[in-house]
DNA sequence: CACTATAATGTGTGATACACACTAATGTCA
DNA sequence: TGACATTAGTGTGTATCACACATTATAGTG
């Protein structure tokens, strides 16, 4: 209710933005169909909507990080999902680049801000 | 030049997404210009377009969490930046959502992926 | 058998924000 | 004077995410 706090939901959505590609890509690592990342991702602390994931899914099958196959033999219809060869190593090199960004960022957060306190008002 | 390379730096764009805000925010507990940020960030690893960064800024001026005033007393005029009290609220809040966010992909990633190393194909 | 909940996959639209290209002015130094 | 750095800004295109909506199929309940 408050603006401040709309203000920072913003921003945090914001913040998840891109992270999500590569929480995906990552639990992608064994075979899985959509739904079921809703609700692993959910568990996981990352809330994500299906009208969120199956376009990203489509949006990666198409830049070849992903490849899916239907499976119709079980009680359900499911599309599963796998890592292609491309998107195991893109997720590699976006998980580096991650890591890097945390640390780049921790530096600047960790940084005193008060070195110079108070300039002239 | 290769097509994964692109791919991975556009997700890379795409990961630092809406840190660029918590970065700057951090940056301007003492007063500074735009100008200057875009070198302080660059120097610190996190370059930014002088074209993101000003729209970026009034941005942050129109939701409040910044104040601005010229200072034309210096060899040229500049624009000063400087935190709001909203906008220190909103940094201790996005700082801490931050953090939260990096642990809990941390689990994410660290996790091993091939605990249940196959299916039946 | 009708009705509903839930599993599962999708589509369409709108808001937002970032990158990039561009303009424009002033100071500095060779 | 001319080139370059400094400093601030605008405008446009594109991509992504959230949200609401749609669709099919199965299982369960009265």
């Amino acid at each position: 209710m408050d603006d401040r706090e709309r203000i920072v939901a913003g921003l945090v959505q914001e913040l998840r933005r891109g992270t999500l590609i590569l929480c995906v890509l990552r639990q992608l690592g064994d075979n899985r169909y959509g739904y079921s990342l809703v609700q692993s991702l959910e568990e996981a602390g990352i809330p994500i909507d299906p009208g969120t994931l199956y376009p990203l899914l489509r949006r990666l099958e198409k830049q070849g990080l992903l490849e899916s196959r239907w499976e119709l033999e079980e009680a359900r219809p499911r599309r599963y999902y796998g890592l292609s060869e491309t998107g195991a190593w893109v997720l590699d090199r976006l998980t580096a680049e991650w890591q890097a960004m945390v640390r780049t960022i921790r530096a600047l957060v960790d940084a005193e801000p008060d070195t110079q306190p108070k300039k002239e008002e």
